[in-house]
DNA sequence: ATAATAACGAGA
DNA sequence: CTCGTTATTATC
């Protein structure tokens, strides 16, 4: 049933007649009467009887076409549970809007819709080429016939599990990877290799991304490795009709590779073999619509329910990817040191103060004499020079105005915020104030606030090299490549275009915003932009150099010069388990007015170990709760928050309170 | 939204 | 005890 609320999330039954018989198949859209009105609804199964006295008529086949295929209906209802939400929620983000026309395109031009057990649907348009992977398409997958065209592992061989990973895709095992992308390394070629193993293996793959920059690369990686036709782009941006096409395209089985931007988490496709998700640190792949799943749990859970493969890869590790690797639910696909040591860069950090430069340019600049000299001589060398500058607008939190380290609340970690410059910090979470403040790293006793002025540093560094060209690559608009010769390219992050050759010199400016985020994900997201910037310098043995404007000592620091983000996410999960944050513990957030809030808790039937933080003030005049359980407990958790929004929704109550399972922002 | 159903209270 | 009115709750 296509309606939000809460306790009306549960199938309903209803009598199907002669007419639509035929059409009234599982998965299909349907108009049932409902209470008086005619509402949409999804036709989940057919079954003989029900439990249910008098039931009314199926009043309506919208379309013939069951888009909503079995295991994405499964998934759907996993990813609900999760998420203390409904059902018709996760479908509006699984299924996309119909689209009369593109259906009818679709749908004449090819075979009529697969049959509707994903195992064994075998009506796919013989595309022309290669119509050879098909042949047994309807075998066992376990049981592949050793004949098969391998994919040649030569991009994953510096990764020592990286072949033998290829081969499980393969041979249909449900391999899981979490994977460190080196230096330089085409992360799109090396997922199209993992496509392509899984293609091989009579299986298909979705694979998620964050951006179009991101999916235009991955795209023309897969095109040239799987050729033209085999594979289908969805993604929200290209409009209704043609995501709506493509969707229909994977749906009915024509092509089994869907690669995309978090629209594609949900996409259907025939025998899934692997799900993958690239730099899944990215914020965008945080849904931003209830009940607000993330791509990669989405994609984890797939691969979960399904005996499915799964591949979670960065240049960075984010403390989600290592959880999956302690808890041993995937092996970790790295390089060893010594090829590391050869990939990475020469890298460098250095203080942030301009007074300390000497050379007159450097001053102009406003930048460190380490940074300055090192672009000089990148351009001498007539190569480019990649300059990363933080975007406004980040709400800095408070640190120790001595050693810098993040101000938290004594009694519940929470961040700690000044209201005003002269007042008392106080938590954001919980509400006390800390008077008697004093950092439990260095004992210090004052609190700054900081950073702004980011922007325009950047353009003064145009200033203090004339007669070099300077691109910028930002917000409105965004590079996807520059040519070799030398040359400044200031970008903010996530924009840094590809340099042709790889940069000369890679900057990294203002730091300081990045990790003084009143995030609990600062120096987990400041080291992800750092090394996607500092993975695009060549490395040190062809004179890449990086240079990074911060304290050398600091943990992200340090992860970044040695290029181990896997050290930094053990020590970042650590820490989070001590500080009782997710992921090591699963966490649920209660926005709304005061009382709505206050309400839905008091009816709530949370475990007995679940701790209620807050009230802290959000936007609005609304306030919000913090629920933590153990992760044992999350599944009960999110029931009792459902069932409780439920009981809220019956009775019509009027203020909307918000939940959100693992927000992907705390404070 | 709307109909059924339960709960309630006043008057016989 | 019964009838009419009002809260509650389920909606196939």
């Amino acid at each position: 049933m296509d309606v939000p609320l809460p306790h009306l999330d549960r199938p309903f039954d209803y009598l199907v007649p002669e007419a639509l018989d035929a059409d009234a198949r599982p998965g299909v859209r349907v108009k049932v009467r409902f209470a008086g009105q005619l509402v949409d609804g999804w036709l989940l199964e057919r079954t003989e009887s029900s439990e249910h006295p008098k039931l009314a008529y199926l009043e309506k086949v919208v379309s013939p076409v069951p888009v909503l295929s079995p295991e994405v209906a499964r998934l759907a209802r996993a990813v609900a549970d999760r998420y203390a939400g409904s059902l018709a929620d996760v479908l509006r983000l699984a299924v996309p809007p119909r689209h009369a026309r593109a259906e009818k395109a679709v749908t004449s031009a090819d075979a009529p819709p697969s049959e509707d057990t994903d195992t064994d649907a075998d009506t796919d348009a013989d595309t022309d080429a290669d119509a050879d992977a098909d042949a047994d398409a309807d075998a066992d997958a376990d049981a592949r016939p050793g004949g098969r065209a391998e994919v040649d592992p030569r991009g994953w061989r510096d990764y020592p599990a990286g072949p033998a990973l290829l081969r499980a895709l393969t041979d249909g095992k449900p391999a899981r990877a979490v994977w460190s992308a080196l230096p330089g390394e085409d992360w799109a070629d090396r997922y199209a290799d993992a496509v392509a193993a899984t293609v091989a293996g009579g299986r298909g793959a979705v694979v998620v991304v964050a951006d179009a920059r991101d999916l235009d690369r991955l795209d023309a990686a897969l095109t040239a490795v799987l050729g033209a036709g085999r594979h289908v782009r969805l993604t929200a941006a290209d409009g209704p009709a043609r995501r709506y096409r493509a969707f229909l395209t994977a749906r009915t089985g024509e092509v089994d590779v869907v690669i995309g931007t978090r629209a594609a988490m949900f996409a259907p496709v025939r025998r899934l073999g692997l799900v993958a998700i690239w730099d899944d640190g990215d914020d965008l792949h945080a849904e931003p619509r209830a009940p607000y799943p993330h791509a990669r749990d989405v994609l984890l859970t797939r691969a979960q329910l399904g005996d499915v493969a799964a591949l979670v890869g960065g240049y960075a590790r984010t403390a989600e990817a290592q959880l999956l690797v302690e808890t041993g639910w995937a092996r970790e696909v790295v390089a060893d040191r010594a090829v590391v040591r050869s990939r990475t860069p020469a890298m460098a950090p250095t203080g942030d103060d301009p007074q300390l430069a000497r050379d007159p340019g450097a001053a102009s600049a406003r930048l460190p004499s380490l940074a300055w000299t090192t672009a000089r001589d990148a351009l001498r060398a007539d190569l480019p020079v990649l300059v990363q500058v933080p975007r406004r607008g980040y709400v800095p939190s408070v640190a120790c105005a001595d050693c810098r380290a993040p101000a938290r609340c004594p009694h519940c970690a929470g961040p700690l915020a000044l209201p005003s410059a002269q007042g008392t910090p106080a938590c954001r979470w919980c509400g006390r104030v800390a008077a008697a403040y004093a950092c439990p790293e260095c004992g210090g006793r004052r609190l700054r606030a900081s950073v702004t002025g980011a922007r325009r540093t950047a353009e003064e560094l145009g200033r203090a090299f004339p007669g070099v060209p300077v691109r910028t690559s930002g917000r409105e608009e965004v590079l996807a490549s520059v040519p070799g010769g030398a040359g400044l390219v200031v970008a903010t992050p996530g924009a840094e275009p590809v340099a042709e050759g790889g940069y000369g010199a890679v900057l990294l400016l203002d730091s300081w915003a990045l990790l003084t985020r009143a995030d609990l994900r600062a120096g987990e997201e400041a080291l992800r932009r750092w090394m996607a910037a500092a993975a695009l310098a060549r490395p040190g043995t062809a004179g890449g150099r990086v240079v990074v404007v911060a304290d050398g000592a600091l943990s992200p620091v340090q992860a970044l010069l040695r290029w181990d983000s896997a050290w930094f996410a053990a020590r970042e999960l650590a820490e989070r388990r001590e500080l009782g944050f997710p992921p090591a513990v699963r966490m649920a957030s209660v926005t709304g007015v005061a009382e709505a809030v206050a309400d839905l808790l008091a009816g709530a039937r949370l475990p007995g170990d679940a701790e209620v933080l807050g009230p802290v003030p959000a936007d609005e005049g609304r306030e919000r709760m913090l629920v933590r359980v153990p992760r044992s407990r999350a599944a009960a958790m999110a029931e009792a928050l459902h069932a409780a929004a439920g009981q809220r929704s019956a009775r019509k109550a009027a203020d909307p309170v918000r939940l959100q399972v693992d927000p992907l922002t705390l404070f």
